[in-house]
DNA sequence: GGGAACAAAAAGTCAGACTTATATGTCACA
DNA sequence: TGTGACATATAAGTCTGACTTTTTGTTCCC
């Protein structure tokens, strides 16, 4: 998706790597480089490489004498962007799209209370324009124009919160409600009281209202809970 | 620390990883793989395994005819585990215990309320187990034995929440926790408030009061906020 | 000055030989 | 029968050298 093909061994994890996430091997199973080498027609020195990869990743552990073992799911780098892409292109797209709307559901209102005190003007400015945005878009099917901007605002408030592990879900937040649109639940226009509490948000960031920022996200968070018939405190 | 000297571009990376995320090469400083190999007396094809795993955390980017380009800080994989720790233990540590501290500070607390809703009896039951172990050695310097207990709760407290993301949050929480014990400020025995409040979430947790778990939880980050002066909610 | 052809540089790929760790089976001995 | 030492096979790990491919920057010509 960001990067494609870059380079032989990065078209093996293409393949290997939703192959291991989608649970096709199961944990403890055993591979053999050569083997995935003759496979994948490629040199042992680039398989090599995708292991290594892989095992950054903690997907797989390499041993002498043994192999690559597939390790249990519990150990994989699950924030990974490019392991959170590989499960949500498959069939655990489901539960990944769970996880990941729960740890929204965590991060973002106390983003966004950062941010009513630390935005910047320009931060502010961008935050209404994103949220007017909405608005304008927020009728007449214009779903991706409205997309657009909904993500485009997660994003600043991500980070205008200061925190750089907040700012870096940006990507994971824009993928949860990139699938939302395209695959999932909205076939039709956007709730207009999410679109509502946005524009609040808005609002109450420029305030510096950090609580009102804060309970409000909440509120907007707990909405995408629900969609997914998540239990919402 | 967890897996030291697996494999030679392991020890590559045991220096090369901690160099890189201690700001040593700047955003945009271009290094060759053959250079590196010299420097390092490895043969190329370990030092390329490096470089993939390097690439692999965003750390550098590797482009045909320039070489390996280090990657600005915004690009890194922060939630890499392997790279929390190499940022840990250089001089980025105060400024990686901070971010690591707020994003506790957002998750705890909501996992705390999923605890209460969907820990197990035996899960209830390590906690107050673990809640009691704090309790015993809060005071007469017995640092270590309360560490430990204190890393025990709060792992439960993120597995039972019954997310995988939170759940993988365990590892950075025991760092943090046992950051605070052997480098900073707890010179002397814990805050008994802070003991309280943990016994007091075992409690609500064990009495489904997702509501009263999370306060409370809230309470124990908001704590562990002040005493890294950082402005709490 | 702009565009096309060219040359150099560095990563990428491959094949093959060799080394090392280690899981497992074997055998002697208690 | 169980146990410990030892041998062996196996698969990853390492190194080397030759070759390919892409990209950048230069040069040269119109």
């Amino acid at each position: 998706m960001s990067t494609p093909g870059r380079g032989l061994h990065g078209r093996v994890l293409d393949t290997l790597g939703p192959a291991i996430t989608a649970g096709e091997y199961p944990a403890g199973s055993v591979l053999r480089t050569d083997e995935l080498a003759q496979r994948f027609e490629v040199s042992r020195s680039v398989m090599r490489e995708a292991v290594r990869v892989l095992e950054s990743m903690h997907l797989v552990e390499s041993r002498r004498r043994v192999g690559v073992t597939v390790l249990p799911e519990c150990e994989w780098n699950v924030y990974d962007p490019q392991v959170i892409r590989w499960r949500l292109a498959g069939s655990e797209r489901p539960r990944q799209l769970r996880s990941l709307t729960v740890l929204r559901s965590a991060v973002e209102p106390v983003a966004a209370g950062l941010a009513a005190r630390l935005a910047t003007p320009e931060q502010c400015a961008e935050l209404t324009e994103c949220a007017l945005g909405m608005v304008a878009n927020s009728s007449g099917h214009r779903l991706e124009e409205y997309l657009f901007h909904d993500v485009a605002f997660h994003r600043v408030i991500l980070t205008a919160s200061g925190n750089e592990m907040f700012a870096r879900l940006g990507g994971v937040v824009a993928e949860v409600l990139a699938g939302r649109t395209h695959h999932d639940v909205m076939f039709e226009d956007p709730d207009p009281a999410a679109v509502t509490l946005h524009v609040q948000v808005a609002e109450a960031v420029r305030a510096r209202d950090a609580e009102r920022a804060e309970r409000l996200t909440r509120e907007i968070t707990v909405g995408a809970l629900q969609e997914l018939d998540i239990l919402a405190p």
